[in-house]
DNA sequence: AATGAATGAGCTTTCATTCAT
DNA sequence: GATGAATGAAAGCTCATTCAT
């Protein structure tokens, strides 16, 4: 049903109306997945009404039944969306650099402080979905696909590091600390988005880093 | 049905009923204020009514509204006296180790993760609070003043420390990536309880001083 | 829960608002409850709304929900009202004639086809129940209760007057007849109210028991 | 789903689709109807929606309002089918016994407790429209043509053997009696499928009719 | 001070109907 | 003629808040 991996920039795009029927109707149903983002990272989970999404979406009340049959689907099928988006942007950022391992780490790192990832609308709308993960447990899937496939690819590449560096060092310690500090300084941007300094987060990342790897990262 | 870890003040413990007026109407308040913290860290705000608090802290529908006058002051003063919990347990903290700095830092660490601390109750509800702090603004003052003061802590402790190694670091890095690191693993540790490993955390923070203090802390 | 057997005459009658908040609870109640048998034998089951209810009673909204929890519950709890004002009219239609039991007999068949309780609000109420008892499970036990207990009470009389003449009928046979009879007789006033005739209807019903006792029911 | 003893007619036979134009309409609207009855039936008009029908009888959505400009002229038309049906049955029952008049007596009894005729289709549908027939008030001639014609049919029935056996007696009365008998013991098989006994309702409608015709009919 | 019945705005959801394709 | 996406009024229900007792 939910199998509907939803083109950004292609004749589904926002802007303009489609044509067809079926168009139209992807269209109406991207339309209300992206109110949908804008009102639970505005208002919370608590505060994200169908009232306020389809306002936000300029659609009609009914319409949100009809694509998806609940205000719960529609949660978790946004929270698919939102998960492939994520995920097939840092796909796009591991092709991208193609020459060292080194390399692909830092352009990892550096994606997940891009003004693409954090920003308020797309924080807000996990860290919303990850505090009621109690109460709306079908979401919880998103959250650790998401948290999972990074992990894994970040752990494949220190490995490959590893290799090339010729030393041994606990890997995974090293991973679940950068994990733990990206996700940290998503929660303190935030909190404080207009004192959050991105250069300087990703130093303190890099600087981690040097703690295990002191000579392919620099302090 | 929640572990409450949390100890309770003196007069208005929460097992045996007091006597006098004054006493009587404080109790009725703790009371209130522990059952929203279970209903909030269950439910998340979104599930938080009143009817669920009244029902958990076993007291009558209007005495929320005798005591707090919305449920908007309830949950702020909730989350004051959780920041005032928190600090408490930072200073007892603080005061006991009174000899080198470097194991003060090692308690407040220590401390973090502890099971005092690091409960799915006070997780819970830190969190929930704070990914709604867009939408109730009046709570930021209380999950900032908490981070403040923490953050200032760890500042002066690290200062001590770089007094004493006589070497030249940069400290609001080090701090920072801390506080970004304890906040990412209670986020895991609320995601994931049975996994999650406190120890193992407890040496990734480590490693991570090691980076800028490699003669002070073992990697 | 619902053990709460409103007395129709008592202070909880509808004309005038008791005082005391307890009696005013239950004078809501029960206002809630004939509201409902209006609605219900006036509009039937699919057409008996919330918003209906609440005009024809005269209370606001959410009373329905404070009083019962759900529509459902209402419906049920009003079928139980009237199973047992129907009982109670029986009960006191037995207890009056305490003389022979063919008079209590023709007792029981006149009460059926007085005003009291052939009229089209309660004969409505229960053709409604009745024919969606599929689809609300939970009133089957009112709408059989009143079947069986009336059976028992025509299946007692019969034995007796069986042994009184001493004659020999199969009794169950007589009784069922009856009570089909009158099922029927209730539909066809239902329908046809104007043309319906309640002293033919009770002669139809005398001239069947004449075929089993022809000496005690004359044609 | 439901076991669905009614015959369709020739053209518009269910099994096959049929290549006509008028035809194939022809058969959508039988699908329609058909499926109507299953969904009355089994939900009652509380429960009866054009989804559920739709999908009963899959077609298309908008079918419906092609064929039937609303819901209640859906209801209406499909009464009249059922109101056919029923009359077409009986008038076979009479056709089929051309000696005694007696002898189609009888049969029409037979005939209202065959498996045919009673059945939880065809009597949920009856009682679901029946008791909603104040709400419904256009579907009052079809209820009523049904048993008028039957009351017809069963008072000629009667003069005749009337005439033969050259008695008086009340035979207004007496059919009366049995239309009563005959909807209540519907109402019974209705409400306690698995106990009714068909054989036994029969007796006792004889038994009712050897009151009035002693020498016609055995009790 | 404490109670809980009562209120009504606002919530999610259902549904008959419309209409462009 | 057939389709099914779209509509929006109305349904049942929840809930913070009020207030007479």
């Amino acid at each position: 049903m939910t199998n509907k991996p939803i083109k950004k920039h292609s004749i589904t795009h926002l802007s303009t109306k489609p044509k067809t029927r079926e168009d139209i109707k992807a269209w109406h149903r991207l339309k209300i997945i992206e109110a949908t983002i804008d009102v639970v990272s505005e208002y919370g989970l608590a505060g994200t009404t169908i009232s306020r999404v389809v306002e936000e979406a300029n659609v009609s009340r009914g319409m949100i039944n009809v694509h998806f049959s609940s205000k719960n689907r529609l949660l978790i099928e946004t929270a698919e969306y939102m998960g492939e988006l994520y995920t097939n942007i840092r796909k796009t950022v591991l092709l991208k650099q193609n020459d060292k391992c080194i390399d692909k780490i830092k352009a990892c790192i550096y994606s997940d402080f891009s003004e693409e990832v954090l920003n308020q609308r797309v924080v807000g709308f996990w860290l919303a979905l990850r505090s009621q993960v109690k109460s709306l447990p079908e979401i919880m899937p998103y959250v650790d696909t998401r948290d999972n496939f990074f992990k894994n690819d970040l752990l494949n590449l220190f490995k490959e590091l590893e290799t090339e560096a010729n030393e041994i060092n606990n890997i995974e310690m090293v991973v679940d600390g950068i994990m733990a500090m990206l996700e940290g300084f998503w929660f303190d941007y935030y909190l404080h988005p207009e004192e959050f300094d991105r250069a300087k987060a990703i130093d303190i990342v890099i600087l981690f880093l040097s703690a295990s790897f002191p000579s392919q990262f620099n302090k």
